[in-house]
RNA sequence: GCCGAAGUGGCGGAACUGGUAGACGCGCACGACUCAAAAUCGUGUACCCGAGAGGGUGUGUGGGUUCGACUCCCACCUUCGGCACCA
């Protein structure tokens, strides 16, 4: 028998496909449009590894059923080309990033060309071609016209030595210098943000409308971090015209304040600062600048701060309370100042206790017994906690106000409504929510990346390129080394940095920074539509036709960046009228992580599996099949190259049902040898004659093998039955993405089929004549078996497809589908239990009424027996699957 | 520290809204074919007792709810991921 050879199959279709352009759907036809994205891919250096093949295998396959389900499927590929790793590459090998580029992504074309996926390759998105950067230009410019592109002064990492700026990455975790070892310090450069901030409650209100993962939703609702307060003005004494306003989710606490902190960088600090104490103070903030983010944040655990000698006055009390300075207070959230509560929050706690500060108790627990009334009196008997080792806890819980004049008694909740009502009315104080999102900085002082299209005029300011000047070309020929002086690389080339302002006309200067990579991906699924268009970004009326996303593939390491300013960014488009939906990507699903030895795959580590290694010996459908059978899509797993070995079997076993039966299909040839450009056919491959066993070797009786006419009727409606089972299951796994599950189902169903075909013997070599009953039926149950199994291997199912006669391409076959009526069998099998024990099983007819299950469960089989007089104390009755009876000693037993 | 996910045979992994735990596959054992091996096909395979029929125990640990719990509730242990002074 003809051996399975994938390498012989695959490439001629592949070639194939693209020969009949099956995988560039006609855009206009969107009726029953899908759009199926995955991340595009980033050409850094490392080539696709098996890691990569683990997510867009799987939503190729999952694009592959849609198509053949009859919807009109896009499925483009591109690659997201701009970006550090590139750039330093370059840096170290002395290339150029974009001679770089170019060749790692015609090597990943051919990679990914291997995996045979559906990609409209003629619709190919670069990130780092003018022809695209253009549009990112645009893109930035109309977020500028709208308010929503500003710049202001923002620290940067910069390594004095070098006299550079380096990547949050480029810096160690000691916080140096990666190339030289400095320490890096912070300085401040005029850098531009997207106001994501503004969008913080829709980017909340969005995620409840969309197909995403929990576990994505809850990354991004964390990470705008919505919180609900009141901002609280504190007058400070001595200075009628100065106000200290500080954010708190606690405003019931306020009775508990004892002191205030302000921020290293808060713009009041100089103003209220008492001369005697402003050497210290200017020291500590100093120190707090030099800082990095990193070193800031690894001091965890002692809290540092100075006393500024002012004193603030509080709103309801009127007492006195000192104003101090301390970095554990970040400029950058709320008002980058608080009101310190040490009984009821642990870091002020800790500082209160480092430099002595008062600490004053204002919230009890709440006790259970009263039924929403507080306690009159205070039940904690002093000295209670005194004896507590270690660190002091602060009581953090919500409770029952004490110490706090009129609000004693009330529950936080109403006291902090309460509390923010009354500084309203006195002016000093209102409801107010904050995040924890900070506005997206999209400068990067680095070569490679799009420019900000930007000229900066000393008479006008900051002016955008003008649309038809688009795009401000990246110039090839540019020192984009660290060192030197200076920001940016861009600035060193002196044609690039000149330039008349748009405006006045005068001599200005462009900006000199490129654009966060993040703002090329935020909107390349648009481009996909209408990459080769110069006239505008994206073509309004395909955009609205084909989006949003129908399904979106790709890891969770993106859940805080990349998913989040895409949102960010078709909300703000929406806004503008530039697109009719507002959220980019209506399902969303996450790959887990291939692993190797139990660790991550590095080139570093060498651990990396190469699907170029394993293609020539077990074929491209092979390693799909594995990785789709072999894990679970979102958890992932460890490589074992035994599992490739198994899928490989198991193609094995439907290649040879196939060509074994291949008389089923009189008439009918090889495809090798329909097409004159194929491959040499191998031998035994011959063209077979209706009705005859190729081997010669079975009966090939009407009635199959041996046995009598009621084992062939009912051996074919097992059959039969076992194929709607796959197709209703396997249909239901793929469209949840639960491919391991749907693989099991169609390897059910090649076991089936091998029971049905009997004694191996026998069946070897096709036993079965065209045109008996069991032929047919063993015919169609091929067929559908390989169209189910042509979203995983989808060369093999191509191959046998025509094989079995057909001159269409298996993905305009249509899916198969399921017949309820045969699957309702008019039996089903019920467990009978006595007292929760599997007692026996019965066969009553499907939607029995259930007073008649129960009466026939009690007279079944040995359960009168097992009865044993006791009394029936009841009869639990699940429909068409479980009988339980429970007698009246079972509780005594149990007990 | 906070948030999230997960702990099931020798292994990868199934089990829909609580209803026969271990589907499907890998591995292993035995058998068939073979001079032999590979490949292929068949049978078995959670653990313990038993020749067998059968019985008992089992989904990280300890409790609970239920006729019935991998699934729900409480407490704890372990692993992985995210955030990390966000007031």
């Amino acid at each position: 028998m003809e051996r399975y050879d994938p390498s012989a199959i695959e490439p001629k279709w592949r070639a194939w496909w693209e020969e009949r352009g099956l995988h560039h759907p006609d855009l206009h036809d969107t009726a029953r449009k899908c759009y199926a994205l995955v991340m595009f891919s980033y050409p850094s250096g490392d080539r696709l590894h098996i890691g990569h093949w683990y997510s867009y295998v799987p939503a190729d396959a999952w694009a592959r059923m849609r198509r053949m389900q009859g919807l009109n499927v896009f499925e483009p590929v591109g690659f997201d080309a701009f970006g550090l790793p590139a750039e330093n590459y370059a840096i170290k090998h002395n290339a150029h990033p974009a001679d770089f580029t170019e060749r790692n992504m015609a090597y990943m074309r051919t990679q990914l060309r291997d995996m045979g996926a559906m990609y409209d390759w003629a619709r190919e998105v670069v990130t780092c071609h003018p022809g695209y950067y253009k549009w990112t230009q645009w893109l930035f410019l109309q977020l500028f016209h709208a308010g929503l592109a500003y710049r202001r002064e923002a620290p940067v990492n910069w390594c004095p030595r070098d006299e550079t700026v380096l990547a949050n990455e480029q810096v160690t975790p000691q916080g140096t210098c990666e190339r030289c070892g400095t320490p890096v310090t912070r300085r401040d450069l005029t850098q531009w943000f997207f106001r994501i901030t503004e969008y913080a409650d829709r980017l909340l209100e969005g995620l409840d409308r969309i197909d995403w993962p929990e576990k994505t939703k809850t990354l991004q609702r964390n990470w705008i971090g919505r919180s609900e307060g009141a901002e609280i003005r504190f007058a400070v004494e001595g200075r009628p015209e100065l106000e200290i306003e500080v954010f708190t989710t606690r405003a019931d606490t306020l009775f508990g304040a004892t002191y205030l902190v302000l921020a290293p960088e808060h713009p009041l600090v100089d103003r209220i600062t008492a001369p005697d104490h402003a050497g210290a103070v200017e020291a500590y903030r100093e120190r707090a600048r030099r800082m990095t983010e990193i070193e800031r944040t690894s001091t965890v655990k002692e809290k540092t701060g100075e006393f500024t000698g002012a004193h603030a006055v509080h709103p309801l009390t009127g007492e006195r309370l000192p104003i101090w300075v301390a970095d554990y207070v970040l400029v950058s959230y709320g008002t980058g100042a608080i009101m310190g509560v040490p009984a009821h929050d642990q870091r002020d706690l800790d500082f209160a206790t480092r430099f002595g500060l008062r600490v004053r108790e204002v919230i009890e627990p709440a006790r259970e017994d009263d039924d929403g009334r507080a306690p009159r009196t205070p039940s904690r008997s002093a000295g209670e906690d005194d004896d507590r080792a270690g660190d002091a806890h602060a009581l953090v819980a919500e409770g029952v106000l004490v110490n706090s004049g009129r609000y004693d008694g009330m529950r936080s909740a109403d006291a902090a409504r309460e509390i923010t009502r009354e500084l309203e009315r006195r002016g000093a104080g209102r409801p107010a929510v904050k995040t924890k999102l900070r506005d997206w900085l999209i400068s990067r002082q680095r070569y490679w990346g799009a420019p900000i299209p930007i000229v900066h005029c000393p008479a006008c300011g900051p002016v955008a390129v003008p649309e038809g000047e688009l795009p401000v070309l990246l110039p090839y020929d540019v020192d984009f080394s660290l060192g030197e002086g200076g920001t940016s690389p861009l600035g060193r080339s002196e044609s690039f940095r000149r330039a008349r302002c748009p405006r006045c006309g005068g001599e200005g200067e462009r900006d000199l920074d490129t654009m966060d990579t993040f703002v090329d991906s935020a909107w390349y699924f648009l481009r996909y539509l209408s990459p080769h268009d110069d006239a505008r970004a994206w073509d309004p009326a395909l955009v609205d036709a084909w989006c949003p996303v129908d399904m979106y593939v790709g890891g969770i390491d993106h859940a805080t960046m990349h998913l989040l300013y895409a949102r960010f960014t078709i909300k703000a488009l929406h806004d503008l009228g530039h697109v009719g939906f507002d959220e980019p990507f209506r399902s969303l699903r996450h790959q887990g992580t291939i692993t190797r030895g139990g660790a991550k795959m590095s080139k570093r580590w060498g651990n990396v599996v190469a699907p170029e290694e394993y293609i020539p010996l077990y074929g491209t459908d092979a390693l799909r099949l594995y990785l789709l059978f072999g894990f679970t899509f979102e958890q992932g797993g460890d490589w074992e190259d035994s599992g490739l070995h198994g899928a490989s079997r198991f193609l094995n076993r439907v290649w040879r049902v196939y060509t074994r039966n291949a008389g089923l299909w009189p008439g009918a040839t090889a495809p090798s040898e329909q097409r004159p450009d194929a491959r040499e056919p191998r031998a035994g491959a011959g063209p077979r004659k209706p009705g005859s066993s190729v081997g010669g070797r079975g009966p090939a009786g009407p009635d199959g093998v041996g046995k009598s006419a009621a084992e062939r009727s009912a051996a074919r409606r097992e059959l039969d039955r076992a194929r709607h089972h796959a197709i209703l299951h396997a249909t239901q796994d793929l469209e949840r993405f639960s491919f391991n599950t749907a693989l099991s189902r169609m390897m059910e169903l090649v076991n089936a089929v091998h029971r049905f075909e009997g004694d191996p013997g026998d069946a070897q070599e096709g036993a079965f004549a065209a045109d008996s009953e069991d032929g047919a039926l063993l015919r169609s149950v091929l067929e559908d078996l390989v169209r189910l199994l042509a979203p995983v291997a989808p060369h093999l199912a191509e191959e046998l497809w025509h094989r079995a006669g057909r001159e269409e391409s298996i993905l305009e076959a249509g899916w198969p589908e399921h017949d309820p009526r045969i699957l309702a069998t008019d039996e089903v099998t019920v467990v009978v239990q006595v007292d929760g024990r599997v007692r026996d099983q019965m066969r009553i007819p499907r939607d029995l009424p259930e007073h008649e299950v129960r009466r026939r469960a009690i007279d079944h089989g040995r359960i009168p027996a097992l009865l044993d007089g006791r009394e029936v104390a009841q009869v639990v009755v699940v429909p068409n699957r479980l009988v339980n009876v429970v007698t009246s000693g079972a509780r005594e037993k149990i007990g």
